[in-house]
This record gives structure tokens, C-alpha cells and sequence, in this order.
DNA sequence: ATGAAATGGCCGTCGGATGC
DNA sequence: GCATCCGACGGCCATTTCAT
């Protein structure tokens, strides 16, 4: 089987500072330090040549796995912790334009406080430009526009009009953004009015991304309120995609998405 | 024959267990 | 207390199976 491959995966967690450390950022032997007044004295040139470096490192790497690409953000996200918030910015700005590895321009600002601080609806809507896949969607959405919505630095009434759009990855963008709300690992606290305010919106969109998404939504809502869950899987029953349905009833029954068979498959001959 | 649903497989992260 | 290991589970796409 041949699998598109995107390097970066957002899987159960991207780490925003809740996980555990690892033997990467201990090593990390950044050597980023001794040009670092250089770059803050000129913010302008200064974020373009930071960008720059990054690239440098990531191209430079034998294997530019996420391990390894994160390990360079890590480095860099270290090295940014005193630089203003506009700099770090500037530096995503100037990664974006690249057109490839989106993902470390958001973990970089994610872990801004000062920058994370100011994301409001101008800097999402700029980030968020050209995201064209589930990978650079998810990317946004746990890192940026989530995080945000979930400390009420945007309107709730922003991610109902992405709830509405006509481009199936803004959609998604509104239901992976409620993931920011209540995932732990994520700064999650629980949030289920706004969760199923956005699920509610796009409980009848077919769209395969969407429909997806909707069952991480719902999911992840679980732990919180499952029988608010349950009451929506039944006032929707006849709407909601049979996946959603399928995903979402296995986790309120079982606990997992998709259970291991405890019975060997059978495998009939085709024709 | 065809579309929908289910499954398989790959990679990344989490979090408990373990060892130093 | 900290680092590391590893099983469980998450994401997705591609393929297979099922239902009509």
C-alpha cells in the first residue's frame, strides 16, 4: 500500500508543553545564541534570515522526519523565548512563504506566549491562507486558530462563518479547532456549548475531511459530557454519517474509535 | 457495476512503567 | 527526579468488502 506520507502528523498530540521531555531537548545543542542579537537589532531582515536558517537545518538533516524537524523548532523556539512577539511573527511569516512545512511556523508561534497572545482574527485569517490539506488544516487548527478561540481572543461568530464556508478545509478548520477545546494534552478545559455549536452546523456535511473530523469532535467531547454526546448522536441519527455514528457509538460503548475485531476475519473469494 | 462502509497499515504522540 | 521504553491509540489514505 502506498500512503501520501506528510511529515508532519497531528495524531493524538502535538506536544504544547504538557508532554514529556525527551532526549531531543536536552541535546539540543542550538548554536543559534551567538547570532541572536543580531537578528533582534533588525526584526525585519533578521526574521526572513531566521527563516532562512531554519530551512537551512531542515534541508541539512538525513532524515527530515518530525522528530527532527521538531528538534530544530525546539532550538529555535528556545532561542526566540525573549524576542518580541512581532520577530517571532515575522519568522512564521517569512516560513509560510516557503509553501512547505507550515506546521513549524504554527509550533512557532504556538509556543510564543507573547505571539500566541497576539493571534486574533487578522493573524489567523493570514495564517490560515493556503492551507490545502488535512496536515496543514490540522496544523492550524490545534496550534493557532484553536488555542485562540479557546482563550476567547476571537469571536465565536469566526469559526461559525469558517462552519459555513464553501471550501471544505475551513470547515474542517472549525471543527478541529473545538478539538483545542478540550483535548487535555492540548490545554483542553471542556468547553461543550461551544463544541457542539460548530458540530451542529456541520452534522449533515458528507464531505469525507469533514465528516472525519466531526467524529474527533465529538469524541473528544466525551470525557467531558457524554451524555450531552449521546443525546447528539440521537437527535441526528438519520444525518449524521454512518462513520460519525460508527466512531463516535464505539467510543461512548467501548472506549476506543475503531475496536479490534476479537474475531478472525473472513475472507471470501471474489467472482 | 457501483457506491458506501469497513478494514489494513503506516507514522506520531501520549502516558504509565521501569531503571538509573 | 529524570530519562527512556513501549503498548495503546490517534490521525490519514488506499484497499477490500458489502449492499443494492
Amino acid at each position: 500500500m502506498t500512503l501520501s506520507n506528510p511529515v508532519w502528523k497531528p495524531a493524538v498530540g502535538l506536544s504544547i508543553g504538557v508532554g514529556r521531555r525527551t532526549s531531543m531537548s536536552r541535546s539540543n545543542s542550538f548554536p543559534i545564541t551567538n547570532a541572536r542579537s543580531s537578528h533582534l537589532a533588525s526584526p525585519a531582515g533578521g526574521a526572513v534570515s531566521l527563516a532562512d536558517g531554519i530551512f537551512r537545518r531542515i534541508c541539512a538533516r538525513e532524515a527530515p522526519n518530525t522528530p527532527n524537524i521538531r528538534q530544530i523548532r525546539k532550538g529555535y523556539t528556545e532561542a526566540l523565548r525573549q524576542a518580541d512577539a512581532e520577530l517571532v511573527l515575522n519568522v512564521a511569516r517569512a516560513l509560510l512563504t516557503r509553501g512547505e512545512h507550515r506546521w513549524v511556523a504554527y509550533e512557532l508561534v504556538h509556543h510564543h506566549r507573547a505571539a500566541m497572545h497576539r493571534i486574533g482574527e487578522p493573524e489567523l485569517e493570514e495564517f490560515g491562507r493556503g492551507i490545502d490539506s488535512w496536515w496543514t488544516v490540522d496544523a492550524f487548527s490545534l496550534e493557532l486558530s484553536g488555542p485562540a478561540w479557546r482563550e476567547r481572543q476571537v469571536e465565536d461568530g469566526l469559526i461559525e462563518c469558517w462552519a459555513r464556508s464553501p471550501d471544505r478545509w475551513w470547515r474542517r478548520v472549525a471543527l478541529v479547532s473545538t478539538v483545542a477545546l478540550n483535548a487535555r494534552a492540548r490545554g483542553g478545559r471542556g468547553d461543550v456549548p461551544r463544541t457542539l455549536f460548530v458540530c451542529r452546523i456541520l452534522v449533515k456535511d458528507a464531505d469525507n475531511m469533514v465528516a472525519k473530523a466531526l467524529s474527533w469532535a465529538l469524541r473528544e467531547l466525551i470525557p467531558y459530557e457524554r451524555q450531552a454526546v449521546q443525546s447528539f448522536l440521537d437527535s441526528n441519527r438519520e444525518a449524521i454519517p454512518r462513520r460519525v455514528l460508527r466512531e463516535v457509538m464505539n467510543k461512548l460503548s467501548l472506549g476506543l474509535k475503531n475496536p479490534r475485531r476479537t474475531t478472525p476475519k473472513v475472507v471470501r473469494p471474489r467472482g
